[in-house]
RNA sequence: GGGCGGUUAGCUCAGCGGUAGAGCACCACAUUGACAUUGUGGUGGUCACUGGUUCGAUCCCAGUACCGCCCACCA
C-alpha cells in the first residue's frame, strides 16, 4: 500500500444512490445473489413472497413487507442459510377485470361483444404490462429474490395445481354448488365473499309501513324497513312468538300493497320486539336472516333483482328496469298517496360496499361453488394451537382462531372471465361432471353427449391459497418441494390473515399434510398521516418510489426497517426518512475517513490480540452491538436491530472512536499506529456486513468501492459473504483503562 | 354487541419494575479538521385518569375516559 499520503480519494465525495442502485441491481441479477441451490445440504430458508397483485403499482406497504422480506433474506444468506425467497404475481381476478372492462368502457365497448378470448387477450396484455413494472419497482426497493423461479398464479404449472386441487376436493365432497344467498356485486355483476363485502356507515331512513290484513282492512299491522323496495319480494311478516300485541296475529293473512300478494305472518324468534314496530317484514331472496326465517317457516323466494341490480320481471310492469334507488322512491310515493306510510325516521344504517367495485352488494340468491371451510379449517387451527405455526406476535393467533373456529361456507366462484375456468362441465340435462380436463368429464359423462364447461372462474384467492407449494412444482413431487416446503416464516400484514394466511393454512394442512410455513410475522400497516389504511381509491398514497428517488432506498429500506416494531401500525414521516438519509453519509464519510487514514483490511486481524484499551473498547462495542442485532432480526424486532446500528455508529464509534484514533494515528509508537489502523478497518469492515441486510446498496458500493480495492482482492458481492462472527477480544489487561472509558461515555 | 391495539417531549415514535429515550422541530455556540446530509451543549414530559400489588410502578393487575382497527348485527 502506498504510503506517501499522495494517493488519491477513491470514494466519491458522497454517496450517489441512483447510480449505485442502477449498478448494484444488476450486478446482483447478473450474479445470481437470489438463486436458490437445491442441491446444497445446508438448511434452507424459505419465505414465500406474498405475490401482488398485477394491477397498478407497488404502494409503501410493499415497500416495507419487502424490505422486510429481503432483510430477513439477506441475513440467513450471509448466515449460510440455503435461502429461497421465491417471487411472484397474482392474477388478481376482480381487480384486472375491473380495469379492462374499465378501459372498455371508456372505448364504448361492451365485453359480451368481443366475446371471452379477445376480453381475456386484453387481459394478458394488461398483466404483462402492469407485470413487468411491479418487478422492476420490486427491484429498485433492493429486492433480490430468486428471479429465475418467478411464478404467475395463472401460470401453466400453478393452473394445474389449481385444477387438482378442485378436483380432489369435489370428489372429497369438501367443494360444492348450492343455492344459497350470497354477496352480489351488482356492477361487476359477480358473487363475491364474505371477506370482500365493506360495511359503510351511512345515513338512512327507517320507514314505516302500515299493512292491513286479508279480510278485515280495518286491522293491519306496521312494519319497519330501511329497504321498502324489498317489499316486492316479501312472501311472510314476522313477529315475536311471545309478543302480546302480536302474537294473536300468528297464522293470518295479509294483503300485500302494490303486489297485492298474500303472505302470512309468522311466529319467529328473529323478529325483535324492542326493534322497528316489533313487526318485521320478510324478504327471503334479499336479506341473509330473513332467508333463514323462510327456510323455518317454508316462504316462497321471490328473487326481483336482475344481475345489474335492476328489478326484473317478478315485479309488476311499472317497476321492471328500475334502480333499487328509483323503485324505492316509487314504493315510497305509491304508499304515500294510498296512505300507508305510517311515518318515517331518520335512521343510519351499515351499507354493504363490495371491496373492489366500491359499489352496493345485494344479498342476491344465485347457485354458486362453494368449498366446506369448516372442515378444511380443523386442521389448520390444530397446528396453530400445537405450535406447529407460531405467529408473531402472538396474540395475531386470536384473531386467526376467532375467525377460522366461526368460519362460513367459502363462495369459490366468481362470474368473471379473468381467473381460472372452473374445471366441471354441464350436459343438456344440467348434470355435472368434474374433471381435471374436457377429455375426462366426457368420459364420465359418457360418449355422444354434448358437454359445456362451467362459465365462471374461480375466487383469486382460490390459487393464493396453493402458493406454497404450487410454486414448488406440486402436484408434481419435485425436489424443491422436498427442499423447501415447510416455508420457514411468512411476511404479511395483518389484513390478510383470513384472506391468505387462513387459506394457505387449510390447503397446505389438506394436500401437504404439514403446515406452509412455521412461522407468521404479522408487521405494521403503513397508513397515512391520519391513520387511515392507504388506498388508491382515498388517494392517500404515498409512492415509495417516490421517497426513494429522493433520499436514496437505503434510506428508505432503513427507516421502514427503524419502524417496524411489532404490533403498531406505522404512520410514515418523510423527518425519518431524511435522518436515515443522514445516516447513510455519516457511513459513507465514516468510510472516507479509514480511506483518507490508509487503513486496510488484514484477513489474519485477530481481535483477541489487541492491546490497546481504546480498541479494546470498540470491539467489544461491537461484539454487544452485533450480539443485539442478530438477536433483534432473528425475533423481528427490525427496529431495536436498526437501533442498535444506527447507536454503535452515531453514538459510539464516529464521536468517540474515530475521534479519539486521529491522536492514536500519530502515535510516534508505530505498533500503536499498525494495530489502530488495523482495528479501524476490521470494525469498519464489519459493521459493513452487518448493515447490509437493511442497506444493501451502500454497503456493496463501500465494499466494492473501498475495501476490495484497498486490499487487491477480487471484488466480490457482499450479499454472498459469510455473516462475520462477532469479535472477542482480551480484556483482562485493560478491565480498568475499559472502565474510565465507559465511564467517559 | 364481541374482540384487539393505542394514549410517553411541539411532531413522529421507541422503551418498560429501580435518576424518562431517539429523530425531527426549537435555542445557543462552533466551523474550511471524514462528515453543513456537520459537531457540541441546551430548552422541553404528573409517561391519559383512578385505584391496587410492591421497598419502589411509565412499566404488573383492575377499572375509567378518549382514539384507532377488526368481526358480527341493526326491521
Amino acid at each position: 500500500m502506498a504510503s506517501n499520503g499522495a494517493r488519491e480519494y477513491m470514494l466519491s465525495k458522497s454517496f450517489d444512490a441512483k447510480s449505485s442502485e442502477a449498478k448494484w441491481i444488476s450486478l446482483w441479477e447478473a450474479d445470481k445473489l437470489g438463486a436458490a441451490d437445491v442441491s446444497t445440504s445446508s438448511l434452507p430458508y424459505v419465505i414465500m413472497m406474498p405475490p401482488p397483485n398485477v394491477t397498478g403499482t407497488l404502494h409503501m406497504g410493499h415497500a416495507l413487507t419487502m424490505s422486510l422480506q429481503d432483510l430477513l433474506t439477506r441475513f440467513h444468506r450471509m448466515a449460510g442459510r440455503n435461502t429461497l425467497w421465491q417471487p411472484g404475481m397474482d392474477h388478481a381476478g376482480i381487480a384486472v377485470q375491473a380495469i379492462v372492462d374499465a378501459k372498455l368502457d371508456s372505448e364504448n365497448i361492451r365485453k359480451e361483444d368481443i366475446g371471452r378470448s379477445e376480453f381475456l387477450r386484453r387481459s394478458w396484455e394488461w398483466k404483462e404490462k402492469s407485470g413487468g413494472t411491479i418487478t422492476r419497482q420490486l427491484r429498485s426497493l433492493g429486492a433480490a429474490p430468486d428471479w429465475a423461479r418467478e411464478r404467475f398464479t395463472m401460470d401453466a404449472g400453478l393452473s394445474e395445481a389449481v385444477k387438482k386441487v378442485f378436483v380432489s376436493l369435489y370428489e372429497e365432497g369438501l367443494i360444492y354448488k348450492d343455492k344459497r344467498l350470497v354477496n352480489w356485486d351488482t356492477k361487476l355483476e359477480t358473487a363475491i365473499s364474505d371477506l370482500e363485502v365493506e360495511q359503510k356507515e351511512t345515513s338512512g331512513h327507517l320507514w314505516h309501513l302500515r299493512y292491513s290484513l286479508d279480510g278485515d282492512p280495518k286491522k293491519s299491522l306496521v312494519v319497519a324497513t330501511t329497504r321498502p323496495e324489498t317489499m316486492l319480494g316479501d312472501t311472510g311478516v314476522a313477529v315475536h312468538p311471545n309478543d302480546e300485541r302480536f302474537k294473536h296475529l300468528i297464522g293470518q293473512m295479509i294483503r300485500l300493497p302494490i303486489t297485492g300478494r298474500l303472505i302470512p305472518i309468522v311466529g319467529d324468534e328473529h323478529a325483535d320486539p324492542e326493534k322497528g314496530s316489533g313487526a318485521v317484514k320478510i324478504t327471503p331472496a334479499h336479506d341473509f336472516n330473513d332467508f333463514e326465517v323462510g327456510r323455518r317457516h317454508d316462504l316462497p323466494m321471490i328473487n326481483i333483482l336482475n344481475r345489474d341490480g335492476t328489478l326484473n320481471e317478478n315485479t309488476p310492469k311499472e317497476y321492471r328496469g328500475l334502480s333499487v334507488n328509483e323503485a324505492r322512491k316509487a314504493v315510497l310515493d305509491q304508499a304515500h298517496n294510498e296512505g300507508w306510510l305510517e311515518r318515517v325516521e331518520e335512521h343510519t344504517l351499515q351499507q354493504p360496499i363490495g371491496d373492489r367495485s366500491k359499489t352496493v352488494v345485494e344479498p342476491y340468491l344465485t347457485e354458486q361453488w362453494f368449498a366446506d371451510a369448516a372442515t378444511l379449517a380443523k386442521p389448520a387451527i390444530r397446528a396453530v394451537e400445537s405450535g406447529k405455526t407460531k405467529f408473531v406476535p402472538d396474540t395475531q393467533a386470536k384473531i386467526y382462531f376467532e375467525w377460522m373456529r366461526n368460519i362460513q361456507p367459502w363462495c369459490i366462484s366468481r362470474q368473471l372471465w379473468w381467473g381460472h375456468q372452473i374445471p366441471a362441465w354441464y350436459d343438456e340435462d344440467g348434470n355435472v361432471y368434474v374433471a381435471h380436463d374436457e377429455k375426462s368429464a366426457q368420459e364420465k359423462a359418457g360418449p355422444g353427449v354434448r358437454l359445456e364447461q362451467d362459465p365462471d372462474v374461480l375466487d383469486t384467492w382460490f390459487s393464493s391459497a396453493l402458493w406454497p407449494f404450487s410454486t414448488l412444482g406440486w402436484p408434481e413431487q419435485t425436489e424443491e418441494l422436498k427442499a423447501y416446503y415447510p416455508g420457514s416464516v411468512l411476511v404479511t400484514g395483518h389484513d390478510i390473515i383470513f384472506f391468505w394466511v387462513a387459506r394457505m393454512m387449510m390447503m397446505g394442512m389438506h394436500f401437504m399434510g404439514d403446515v406452509p410455513f412455521r412461522e407468521v410475522y404479522i408487521h405494521a400497516l403503513v397508513r397515512d398521516e391520519t391513520g387511515a389504511k392507504m388506498s388508491k381509491s382515498k388517494g392517500n398514497i404515498i409512492d415509495p418510489l417516490d421517497v426513494s428517488d429522493q433520499f436514496g432506498t437505503d434510506a428508505l429500506r432503513f427507516t421502514l426497517a427503524a419502524m417496524a416494531s411489532p404490533g403498531n401500525d406505522l404512520k410514515l414521516s418523510t423527518d425519518r426518512v431524511e435522518d436515515s438519509r443522514n445516516f447513510v453519509t455519516k457511513i459513507w464519510n465514516t468510510a472516507k475517513y479509514i480511506e483518507l487514514k490508509q487503513c486496510s483490511i488484514d484477513s489474519s486481524f485477530d481481535p483477541g490480540g489487541v492491546s490497546h484499551p481504546l480498541n479494546i473498547w470498540i470491539l467489544s462495542e461491537l461484539a454487544s452491538a452485533q450480539v443485539k442485532i442478530e438477536k433483534a432480526i432473528e425475533t423481528y424486532y427490525f427496529n431495536e436491530a436498526a437501533g442498535a446500528l444506527y447507536h454503535f455508529t452515531w453514538d459510539l464509534f464516529c464521536p468517540w472512536y474515530l475521534e479519539f484514533t486521529k491522536p492514536l494515528l500519530s502515535s510516534e509508537h508505530e505498533a500503536i499506529v499498525t494495530e489502530t489502523k488495523a482495528t479501524l478497518a476490521f470494525a469498519f469492515g464489519q459493521l459493513i456486513h452487518l448493515l447490509h441486510p437493511i442497506m444493501p446498496f451502500v454497503t456493496e458500493e463501500l465494499w466494492a468501492g473501498y475495501f476490495c480495492k484497498a486490499n487487491g482482492e477480487a471484488p466480490g458481492l457482499l450479499g454472498f459473504r459469510p455473516w462475520p462472527e462477532a469479535p472477542v477480544v482480551n480484556s483482562a489487561d485493560a478491565t480498568e483503562e475499559l472502565g474510565f472509558i465507559r465511564e467517559l461515555i
